[in-house]
DNA sequence: TTTGAAATTGGAAGCGTTTTCAAAAAAATT
DNA sequence: AATTTTTTTGAAAACGCTTCCAATTTCAAA
């Protein structure tokens, strides 16, 4: 019934609440071996935990950062807030919430609620302004993770869109294929948009154009349900937005028999865990994932340290991971 | 620099505190039209929002439930927590942790310092009794996940493994089979060894015996490393205890140039996203994953509301999917 | 012994809320 | 006009903790 408070072991160890406080925050240089022996004995004998809420009040800071994402179900995502998780240092709590643009900004309330110090955004913003206004009227640094954003209203950090998508156009170009097809999600995100940019520009630079754009919901069954429009495009090639897609452009064209990589080409992008156990395995472009997150969770954290040091950002780059699903064109 | 407080939009409605309180947690009918709308224009000027830590501290209670999963990273997971979430009443707040098992206790501690009421295991418990105790004593309630525990102890939401197993088993003989392998997980929890159960058992009221038994670790790279010892067992077919490993040994099949399901059936278990995906698509083992999820979360909140009802148990079903991954024995 | 310094300890305020209970104001009844 | 009733409001305590600062004790030096 009764939760068991400093008061009770203080009692207990016949000392004030400041000596457990102290001693238990290892702030107890001035007391005596003996008082310390007394207090993490009564600690230990009552099994006391304390209760982070009233510190928090007390203290005025919760070492608490929110992460948002769109879903938990994306494994991009979930790598991210997995290396972010393993790396946290032991004193700040992570809070991750998975959410669609909807309901954005009933998450951000209740997190500043529940007292978040900064928020780490792995999702677009809709409303950007009043989302930084609101934010910034209340101190809350943010950092955005592969966004265009306002180079001096907050941390980025940014893989090199415009480059992975540069990448996928000079492989499938070099292997030979002129007739390509480009599939993007229905909504493109900043850095799908710049994705496409490197991709087109490095296609026109070398005078071609797309045969065909499509545009799919951006899942697996996405990608499926657009392998028929891929293969009366006549493309050899294709380049999907991402592995999501990817796999289900896999699957279809598989199911159309569509030989990949001899009849058609695809390269995705995220080199998420499975693009290489697909069958044909995933020609793909690789951003460091893991980095990716432990730079987020680093530079909020520096931020927090030093509120008005000049905003930063980091850039990763990526790779092309060349597998399978990417050969040279045959001619007939 | 100054956090704005219910004091503030007190002195600026010109009211007291009670009222902003009340009012603004719609307990305020006894206050008149006027100062109702003082507090919530003044609310809204300032842009006020409530701490919740303070607010908690007061009230003795924080509607915070923390759920312990394996990894963020696995799909399976990752679909029940995004199951919650989207479930979760507005006024809970759900926290979510990958923990391994090394840091579990950790992980326990931490949360209920940050003060959570209840816990969800999709976990196994190494020390369960020393976490029981030690939840037991906080009168904080548990539920667990798809794990063997004292029924008298806990809330838990089991799904019918050892049917699952039998169904994969009579599956496989249904269609010929009788050498047949069985790949597990390293290191077994109390789920994997029901779904072992309930396949051995079914074997061998058919007379039949694995003519192989493998272990392997539980992601899609060990299934893919143990495909050798798969092929020189000279099983037809082999059921796999989950679709991470069936799809790492997909792929090394594929690269063996051993035809699936020509030469060899394979069935998973879990029905991820990923498995109508593969090429080809895998036979496997579908759990009702947004429905656990949300029975899980709803019976927690049950226990919540109502500490001394007895414990109790969920079940649910599941059932066989059967894809390509699967098919007759050929004779030769 | 006395004194002063050093070592050790604890009282109390206050963080932002909620809630009880009494007080004040307004309205209704004599 | 006086009284009672009803409506509306606010003062103050408490939740569990940290921290400032003053108080007490111990000990060495005079």
């Amino acid at each position: 019934m009764h939760k068991i408070s400093i008061k009770d072991v203080a009692k207990k160890a016949n000392v004030s609440i400041t000596a457990v406080s102290q001693i238990l925050n290892n702030k107890g240089e001035r007391f005596s071996e003996e008082t310390i022996k007394k207090v993490l004995q009564a600690r230990d004998e009552l099994g006391y935990v304390p209760n982070s809420a009233a510190r928090n009040l007390k203290v005025r800071h919760s070492r608490l950062i929110g992460i948002i994402v769109p879903s938990f179900r994306m494994p991009f995502f979930a790598d991210i807030i997995q290396s972010m998780q393993d790396n946290a240092p032991e004193d700040v709590n992570l809070v991750f919430i998975g959410s669609t643009a909807d309901n954005l900004q009933s998450s951000i309330y209740s997190l500043v609620e529940r007292g978040v110090q900064a928020l780490i955004f792995g999702r677009p913003i809709p409303n950007r302004d009043v989302v930084n206004a609101f934010l910034k009227k209340r101190h809350i640094p943010y950092l955005v993770l592969d966004q265009n954003a306002d180079i001096n209203a907050q941390d980025m950090v940014q893989t090199n869109e415009f480059t992975g998508g540069s990448l996928a156009a000079s492989h499938l170009l070099s292997l030979g294929h002129r007739d390509i097809a480009l599939i993007l999600p229905n909504e493109l995100t900043d850095n799908m948009r710049q994705r496409r940019a490197g991709f087109l520009d490095t296609l026109s630079a070398a005078n071609v154009t797309p045969v065909s754009v499509i545009s799919s919901a951006l899942s697996k069954h996405g990608g499926l349900a657009v392998v028929h429009q891929l293969i009366q495009s006549q493309a050899t090639a294709a380049f999907v937005l991402n592995d999501e897609m990817a796999i289900g452009v896999l699957r279809g064209l598989t199911w159309q028999n569509v030989k990949v990589p001899e009849n058609m080409s695809i390269v995705g992008y995220d080199d998420t865990d499975y693009a290489e156990f697909m069958v044909p395995s995933l020609t793909t472009i690789a951003q460091p994932v893991a980095e990716i997150g432990q730079s987020a969770l680093n530079m909020i954290l520096q931020r927090l340290a030093h509120p008005n040091l000049p905003y930063q950002t980091a850039f990763f780059d990526v790779k092309l991971v060349i597998r399978e699903s990417t050969a040279k064109l045959l001619l007939d």
